[in-house]
DNA sequence: CTACCCGCTGTATCATGGTACGGAGTCAAT
DNA sequence: ATTGACTCCGTACCATGATACAGCGGGTAG
């Protein structure tokens, strides 16, 4: 396993050094020590698989913080795969919730393109006048 | 119609004041001028309106720079309910666009909620790792 | 030998959408 | 007369997720 240096970790990962690096910064990596002899420090094992990780949670909706939670999870001697599924139950309402706010927007928006002539002045125009009176139904955002 | 203050206007609007002063300087609304025989400027009439507007157009998922230039339309001599039209159609397609993104994410979750046994150790959980070998499909977040 | 890329470090900047705070002035009620 | 509520103004700060840049040093290629 030839030793990966940052940039060749960030390539392999799909992101950017300085990603990385503030990553690091974030806590969600340790930055690997400098080799005692010198050189560059070396990002290979352990440190690419949780680059990975990271980006595979992003994925997946996860934020900064909870994919360092479940990093955490990762490292705790007692953990169990209860509690990882219960952070991929929690962000799967998450993201419903967050779908279902999207759609009604969706649907207010096709309402209005619907209503609206599409041509003329403003004056005739649906979507100005609904957004004035603000009466649509409000979304997750 | 009473002169509005800065603080009526907000609640009236739904917002802060602080929020208010910060589209102000964003450059969403003019600030009135401070009457000639002084005392606190009169967000009322126009200014409410097109505070209420920012907040419809909000609900809806318009940005601020997006609810900008919607509100540059409102004013624009010649402009047709076609350019409305256009901006709402776009914003329905981002919309859409965020809807399958997410609606991808939440079938990947389901997807590894059903495979994780729920239980025992982590080394036995599917959903860390379809994490690490990060096989899930994108999504636009 | 020199150019050039890379790593290392610290710090600054960006976009987005606000929120907070300090200090001064004004106004009405107590 | 003083308190409290409010405005006004400028500036600083928050979260989120990065991205950029300056300045130094080492190794390699031409």
């Amino acid at each position: 396993m030839a030793a990966l240096t940052i940039g060749k970790a960030a390539r392999s990962a799909g992101i950017g050094v300085e990603t990385i690096r503030f990553y690091e910064r974030k806590g969600l990596i340790r930055q690997p020590p400098r080799p005692t002899a010198g050189g560059p420090r070396d990002y290979g094992g352990g440190t690419l698989q949780r680059l990975r990780f990271i980006a595979g949670a992003k994925r997946l909706g996860f934020s900064l913080a909870e994919t360092a939670g479940l990093l955490a999870l990762l490292e705790a001697p007692g953990a169990s795969c209860r509690d990882v599924q219960a952070q991929a139950k929690a962000k799967r309402g998450e993201v419903q919730a967050k779908i279902e706010g999207l759609t009604r927007i969706r649907d207010s928006l096709d309402r209005l393109l619907g209503a609206c002539p599409g041509k003329g002045s403003l004056a005739d125009c649906a979507i100005l006048e609904a957004i004035e009176s603000a009466e649509n139904s409000g979304g997750t955002s």
